[in-house]
DNA sequence: ATGAAAGCGCTAACAT
DNA sequence: ATGTTAGCGCTTTCAT
């Protein structure tokens, strides 16, 4: 029924490891035979069982990409940039949704563990000590991608969010200096916890008292923006400014002031965060911090590929650049 | 190094098939041996190893999902349809962008074939008799979504986008009889056809002649979107309303059009296509077909599952129900 | 340059 | 209820 190496030696007159040798591009072969093979293989359209090869070799040539949502905005665009890489060095990749659930992240690393990929590429909000452990039964290699690990022991690719933030918040200062909102995400997310560090510290250097009523938790939802800013405009002291921790929060920030009869910049700056596609889909179009996703999962996967290979690995946890891109949303 | 069954057999003095039997939960197995053996399985860290399995019983629970590109908002919601449904039958899925390039496509559908995938997903823009010979090269099932086969030879989920195109020209002629700009994609693709065909279909059953230098074509991002309403607003004749196929790029067209001084939907009424988030993520909020993304994915695999369970199956064809959702881009 | 043979770790009859 | 035994289709020494 399905055409094995086995077939093809017989009917090319050779043995199984001639046909391995030119399937495998293998250069002890005889020029005269690898074509007698090559025909035959196209003569029985013999195809290559991969299963049977990984078993033989142990590599599959597979890896794990554990990623929260993909059809979020940010996340399918880090997406793009492992399976990029991945198809430039022939790896395929299994790609699961977490929800950031954390006994998910544990089933499916496991999973991944038993379908033996040759690697894993995680994406989560949180590192716990569970998942370390988990990881650690692998005998493969594991990179974080936009994803801390607070020990810093996991390989990982990220951008200083701390930096990003402070200067995000800056800017917002510098233009009116008060202190601005921050909406955020949950704080058991480390990534939270070190924006919310920067923009404090941007309040600190400008002697800005801090008021913790202005800090406002959203899910990184349009929607959830349009409650925060709901929540922001009850105040009984109203900010001039609104830091966002998510472009797609911001645009829901954004239009709730706009639907409430606000105007933006001038009744409220918003500033938001990634640089998604979404910051120049909106009027006014949105300053944010350019986060270069697509980077960050193309650089994560280049990363994976030198572990895969046992090449020396320089700097195992990657910090990317990041800037801050003013446009129409900030004054 | 790695523990295997034989190892656990040994350590629990009992035979292989009878771990194999309590890992694979076979009934046939007294309790307390199971017990005994998945203790033992825990005490070695024992973890089955899914290729070896695949290799013996030809199931490797992995199916292989081809689409254009997974950061593309249309398609990364599709993809999250896909993957939840698979998780729910416990299948994996190796994901892979084509980018809508035939030559991708072909090799990509081969290299899942080799890595033994028990079924493919298929998101395209053209299916071409090269894709139905590859696709019989495989002895596993294929199912099509939100992607058109004009032989029906193969099994797909898709909405009626003739149908769509139709109603949706409707409602813009009934506010206003004249002929709407038609701002689409690719003639290429069959679907951009069959809502070029209701839209026709609209403008002839209201007596509307058709004028060519109405229909624009565009690559459905939002600067195409821009650019495509840059040359409707200086044509001759200016439309009063505009038809575009994707979302995102209606968008395009409401920004350019406003940013040029026009009013939406006053100056022009814009109709979008597909419902992503970002037709409420605007203002005016975009008036819009609704194609259940989610639901083609989900429905497709759930398909699939069908195919790979030699199940029966009603209808191949599946044609999931559409609806026109007025928001304030139109009168 | 080519072949022979021993696995890789598991499932699936078949036997008991 | 449990064990024995062939493979599954390939890679990889080791010979020649």
């Amino acid at each position: 029924m399905t055409v094995t190496i086995y077939d093809v030696a017989r009917e090319a007159n050779v043995s199984m490891a001639t046909v391995s040798r030119v399937v495998n591009g293998n250069p002890n072969v005889k020029p005269t035979t690898r074509k007698k093979v090559l025909a035959t293989i196209e003569q029985l359209g013999y195809r290559p069982n991969a299963v049977a090869r990984g078993l033989a070799s142990k590599k599959t040539t597979t890896v794990g990409a554990i990623i929260p949502d993909i059809s979020s905005i940010f996340f399918s665009e880090l997406a793009r940039g492992i399976e990029d890489i991945a198809t430039m060095y022939k790896y395929n990749v299994i790609l699961s949704n977490s929800d950031q659930n954390k006994d998910k992240e544990l089933t499916l690393i496991n999973t991944m563990l038993e379908k033996q990929v040759d690697g894993i590429l995680f994406m989560g909000g949180t590192i716990t000590e569970d998942h370390i452990n988990q990881f650690k039964t692998a005998n493969v290699p594991v990179v974080l991608a936009a994803t801390y690990d607070d020990t810093k022991e996991m390989a990982s690719v990220n951008i200083d969010y701390e930096e990003a933030a402070y200067e995000a918040t800056k800017h917002l200062i510098e233009k009116e200096p008060n202190q601005p909102a921050f909406v955020t995400g949950s704080e058991e997310t480390s990534i939270n916890r070190y924006k919310f560090n920067g923009y404090k510290r941007a309040l600190e250097e400008a002697n800005i008292s801090f008021n913790e009523s202005l800090v406002v938790e959203g899910d990184y939802s349009y929607d959830s923006g349009i409650e925060a800013v709901k929540q922001i405009i009850e105040l009984q002291e109203k900010p001039s400014s609104i830091f966002v921790v998510s472009d797609e929060m911001a645009l829901g920030v954004i239009h709730g002031a706009q639907d409430m009869g606000y105007k933006v910049p001038e009744d409220f700056q918003v500033f938001g965060f990634n640089n998604t596609r979404l910051a120049t889909m909106i009027r006014p179009t949105l300053s944010t911090v350019v986060q270069p996703m697509y980077d960050i999962g193309a650089v994560a996967m280049r990363l994976l590929t030198k572990y895969m290979n046992k090449e020396e690995v320089a700097e195992k946890n990657v910090v990317l650049p990041h800037r801050i891109e003013i446009r129409d949303s900030t004054l």
